[in-house]
DNA sequence: GGACGGCATGAAACCGGTTACATTACAAAA
DNA sequence: TTTTGTAATGTAACCGGTTTCATGCCGTCC
C-alpha cells in the first residue's frame, strides 16, 4: 500500500517548474509557438524530456472542444464487404485528421443504440452507420446531441439522415433482369437473414410477383459453408431450378462450390449470379457473374461527407453510387439444352 | 456573421442554474448518486432534458484520468484474417468497457509509428500491434508513455513487449512436413511481400536448406488474383513441381483456382496446401488442406491481456496459441502416378 | 532623453466536469 | 430542551492543459 512511489505522470506544471518558466511558456513550446526564445525553448524541451512528459489528450480536448474521433457502427467486421469499406473509410478519415472507433451491432438496432451510446460517451464527433433502421433510442440521442451521422450501404434521399450508398433494390433488380434475359424462369434466391437487415430486405423487394417466374427464397447464415450446403441440398435431386441468384457473393461462391461438389457444371447446367463483387469472385472457375457494389468508394465518400460535416458544419447531401454488372456472361448462361434436359 | 445565435452546447453549470441547484448536485444526478432527494432529481432531470444537455467526454476523462479507449494497429482491414481478428478483439474489449480505435499501417513501420502517435494524441490507454518489428520512434513513444502494448500474430517470449500469438515458423513447418511426408520434393512456395512483414519472414524461416528438396519461392501481392495468375503461369507448361505451399489461404485459393482454370486436377496432379484456414477454404472443391491460425481466439486473448494491463496494471505474460493442420488429405495427396508422369 | 513598438514571458482565468469538505435542516435520542 | 446524527445540498478546489491580457525589457526614432 504505502511505500509504493506510484510515480504519477508529469504534468505541464511539473515541466514549467523544472524549467523555471510559466505554464504558458511550456504550452507555447508544445504548440510550436514562435514567440519563445531559443534558450527558453531548449530549457523547456530538456525538462519535457527529463520528465518524459506527454500532454494529456483529454485536457487538450476540453479546451479545443474537439476530440478528432468519429465512430463507425457496422453489423460485423467479419465480412469482407464491411472490412473493405472500413479500410477505405479509415484511410480517408486519416487524411482529414480523424481517428476511427469501430463498434459492431450484429444487425441489432438495440445493440446499435447501446454501442452508439458508448461511442458518444467517449466523445465521438460524428458517426457512420449502416442502413436506415434505427432504434428510437439512437434517433433521440442523435437529435439531442445534434450529432453528425451519415448512413451508408443504402441510398434513400428521403431518409432523415444523409445517406451515402447504392440502391440495393435496383442492384438486385439488375441482377435479376440479367437472369431473366437469359431465359431462366425457375430461380433460387439465396440471401442472408433479413431480420434487422434492411439492406437485405431492400434487395428482396426487387422480386415482384411475376406469375411467369418461380422464385424460391432461401434464407441462410451469411457464410460460404451455408450456401454450399444449401446448394448441395437443393440440387442433389434433379430439379427445375436453373439459376441461383445470391444476394451476396459469399453465398454465390458457396453455391458455386456446392454445385461443383455435386459435379454440376456452372453455367452449363445451372447459372449462378452474385452481388458484391468480392476480389475472389473474379478468380473462381468460372468467374462469378455479379453486381459490383463500390464499397471502397463508399468508404471514401462517407468519410468526406462526415469530415466536412464535423469540421465545417456542412450537412452533406445524399449521394448515390453506381452499381454495375460484372462479367455478365461468365457464371450465367442462357438456359441451355442441358439445363432444359435437367428440367425435363 | 452576426445574427447567427451559434447555440453553444449546454454545460453542467447551465443545467445547475436552470434547475436552481449547484453543479455538485447536477453531477450527482448524472452519476446516479443516491444522496439526492427525489424532487431535486426530477427538477435537475427536467433541466437536463430541456437544455438537451449531454456531458462532455473530455471533461470526464480529465477527472478520471481514463479514456476507456484502446487502439489497434494492423497492416490492413481488407484482409479476412485481420478483420476477423479485430471482430473478436472488439467484441471482447467491449466486455471490458473499452472502445477500439483502428489504424492501418500498410506494413510500414514508419507509418505505424505515425499512426500510433495519432492514437496516443487522442488518448488511447493501450495498444494492440501486429508482429514484432517496430520503428525506434514508436519504441521510444511506448517507453516514454509507459504505454501498455500487446503484440499479436506472433509469439516470441523474448520480445520486449508481451506477445499473444502463434509461432509462425512452426506453423509453416507443420505444413511443410505434411507435404514432404506425402513425397513431394519440388515445391512452389507462394507468399506475400516479406518487406516489412515479419510474420511472413518468420514463416519463410521454416524452409531450411534441404538438398533433397527443391523450393521455388514466389512473392506476390496478397490476393487471390495474383496467386491465380502465378499458378496459371507456373503450370502452363509441364513442370516438375508437384505441390504449392501457400503461406496464406488467400494465395492457396488463388493457386487452386488457377490450377482449375488450367484443367489441372487438385490434388491428383498437383497438391495445394494453405495457411490461415479461412471459412471459405473448407468449402472449395477440394477443400483446402491448411494450417488453422486461431485468430478469433487471439483477438479474445489479446483483448483480455490488454484490458488487464490497462485496468489493473498487470503486465500480461506472453501467450502461445496452438495452430493445427486442417483436412490433412484433401487438397494434398501423395505424389501420384499422374504427378510422376507430369514430372517425366 | 523620453516615447514608442515589439518581443519574451508570466499571472490568472478558463474549459466542463468531479469531489472533498462545509453547511444546513430536521429528526431522533438524551 | 439540548445534543447528536444524518440526509440533502452548496462552495470551491481541482484535473491538465490553453489563452487572454498584463508586464518588463530592450532597441529605436525623434
Amino acid at each position: 500500500m504505502a511505500g509504493v512511489p506510484a510515480r504519477k505522470r508529469a504534468t505541464l506544471r511539473d515541466v514549467a517548474q523544472v524549467a523555471g518558466v510559466s505554464t504558458a511558456t511550456v504550452s507555447r513550446v508544445l504548440n510550436g509557438n514562435a514567440l519563445v526564445s531559443e534558450g527558453t525553448r531548449a530549457r523547456v524541451q530538456a525538462a519535457i524530456d527529463a520528465l518524459r512528459f506527454v500532454p494529456s489528450a483529454a485536457a487538450r480536448a476540453i479546451n479545443s472542444g474537439r476530440t478528432h474521433v468519429v465512430g463507425a457502427l457496422v453489423p460485423t467486421l467479419d465480412h469482407e464487404i464491411f472490412s473493405r469499406f472500413l479500410d477505405a473509410l479509415e484511410d480517408e478519415l486519416a487524411g482529414y485528421g480523424l481517428s476511427l472507433v469501430v463498434a459492431t451491432t450484429k444487425d441489432d438496432p438495440e445493440r446499435e443504440a447501446e454501442r452508439a451510446r458508448g461511442l458518444v460517451d467517449i466523445g465521438v464527433e460524428g458517426l457512420i452507420v449502416s442502413g436506415v433502421t434505427r432504434s428510437p433510442v439512437l434517433d433521440a440521442l442523435i437529435e439531442k446531441r445534434e450529432l453528425p451521422v451519415v448512413a451508408t450501404s443504402y441510398f434513400d434521399p428521403s431518409y432523415r439522415l444523409p445517406t451515402v450508398g447504392y440502391d440495393n433494390e435496383r442492384a438486385a433488380r439488375s441482377a435479376l433482369r440479367l437472369i431473366l434475359e437469359s431465359g431462366h424462369r425457375a430461380i433460387a434466391v439465396y440471401h442472408g437473414p433479413s431480420a434487422g437487415n434492411d439492406r437485405t430486405r431492400s434487395r428482396l423487394k426487387a422480386f415482384g410477383n411475376d406469375p411467369q417466374v418461380e422464385f424460391r427464397f432461401c434464407a441462410m447464415p451469411l457464410d460460404v459453408a451455408a450456401a454450399s450446403a444449401a446448394a448441395r441440398r437443393d440440387f442433389a435431386e434433379p430439379c427445375t431450378t436453373t439459376a441461383v441468384l445470391a444476394l451476396s457473393d459469399v453465398l454465390a461462391q458457396g453455391a458455386l462450390f456446392g454445385l461443383q461438389a455435386l459435379g454440376i457444371s456452372v453455367p452449363d447446367e445451372v447459372s449462378v449470379v452474385g452481388m458484391d463483387d468480392l476480389p475472389s469472385s473474379a478468380a473462381t472457375t468460372p468467374a462469378l457473374t455479379t453486381v459490383h457494389l463500390p464499397v471502397r468508394k463508399m468508404g471514401q465518400r462517407a468519410a468526406t461527407a462526415l469530415a466536412k460535416w464535423v469540421e465545417d458544419g456542412i450537412r452533406p447531401a445524399p449521394e448515390r453510387l453506381d452499381t454495375k454488372v460484372m462479367r455478365a456472361s461468365s457464371s450465367l448462361a442462357s438456359v441451355s439444352g442441358i439445363a432444359r434436359a435437367r428440367m425435363a
